[in-house]
DNA sequence: TATAATTCATGAACAACGTTCACAAATTTG
DNA sequence: CAAATTTGTGAACGTTGTTCATGAATTATA
């Protein structure tokens, strides 16, 4: 018999709960935007009351926790197979690497945002500073350096901040200068000034 | 007699009434964050009714449009006295200006998330659409390129992308694995990486 | 299995929010 | 000075996140 079927009743709803919100908040959220999600009509889609929505969850801001989580594993997915999918040197490794990132943006911007900029003004929880740590640990990797070595940590984070930036901006709509399609080819040239400034090829 | 004495004492009034909430308005959300501002506080805050309030902005939204918009002549007034300031070499100007721009955003992260960050997953306003399009203007014409290129175009806005993405992960506090005092020394590599890799010195 | 103890689901209730509106006061216009 | 227009006011509306007493359901105990 499974793990699951060890769990109880109460468990099993708990986590069906928390499963099915995250889903519907996380389509809510990804097409009508976040103010479009509250907790009335998050728990009269999922067909329960406020009061069970709160008992899974403790407040509004964990759902919308819980969907963040949900995306960081994807990137995370995402940025791991196009490392393994890659030609394994490290200058194609990183390029697969920022690419995959870049076009996890601009295929869906609002989950990228809810990531990246959304509430970061106020500070982060624990969960996604872990993340983000993750995200620099495996670039460091990828580009073959040392991750103890404070100097490449400073380096790569820069090649990150890079991309990071070209994703930002791409992403505005504001920004009518920019084409996506272009600003994606730039990745190549990030990488190459990477390795090269900073005498690490 | 002054441009001021010619106005109605309506006009004096609703100009007073413009300018006092804007200034409350930008304290309270660069103190207490965006959350803390509200029509009702902010209205007594003013010594005015709601209604009042209302009569002068429309809506909330058009306090904090407000905000962003004196912010963004600050960072504008910044940027420029940079590029007089440093000396005239475009080298220099690019380098003066990606440090005035890190300075802004890492003296008062809460104003810089305020202007690049919040409810950027929502179509921006003109006036911030404008006024992005003229930190590209300015930047292209600190590096000494034709603003008519469609190439140059897209060149400078990597190299802002490249200062942006530093001062987007800089100002999170979650990614302590950064430092902005290492940080911003590298904004003189981005701007000669991007001088050099691009062929533009 | 029957009873006790826990936990959960429910929707009404609370405070605060953005926004609107009828009415009174003030200002501008004729 | 009177008429017309605009503004100030605070109560009121609908919605928000969140809490809570109450009853139902599940789990634990005997």
């Amino acid at each position: 018999m499974t793990k699951e079927k060890t769990l109880s009743k109460r468990e099993r709803n708990l986590a069906d709960i928390r499963e099915r919100a995250c889903i519907v908040a996380e389509r809510i959220v990804l097409t009508k935007g976040i103010d479009a999600l509250s907790a009335r009509g998050l728990a009269k889609d999922l067909n329960i009351s406020v009061g069970s929505l709160y008992n899974a969850f403790g407040d509004l801001d964990a759902v919308v926790r819980a969907v963040i989580s949900k995306s960081a594993a994807m990137l995370s997915d995402r940025l791991h197979s196009a490392i393994q999918t890659a030609p394994q040197d490290k200058r194609s490794r990183l390029i697969a690497l920022g690419e995959a990132y870049f076009d996890f943006a601009t295929a869906e911007p609002r989950r990228w945002w809810l990531m990246f900029e959304y509430r970061s003004d106020l500070p982060q929880d624990p969960k996604a500073q872990d993340f983000q740590i993750g995200l620099l640990e495996m670039l460091i990797i990828a580009g073959e350096a040392d991750p103890k070595s404070e100097q490449h940590r400073q380096l790569f984070l820069l090649l990150w901040a890079s991309v990071h930036g070209l994703v930002s901006l791409a992403c505005k709509p504001a920004i009518v200068a920019i084409n996506p399609k272009v600003a994606r080819t730039y990745i190549s040239d990030l990488v190459d000034s990477g390795i090269n400034a900073f005498s690490l090829s």
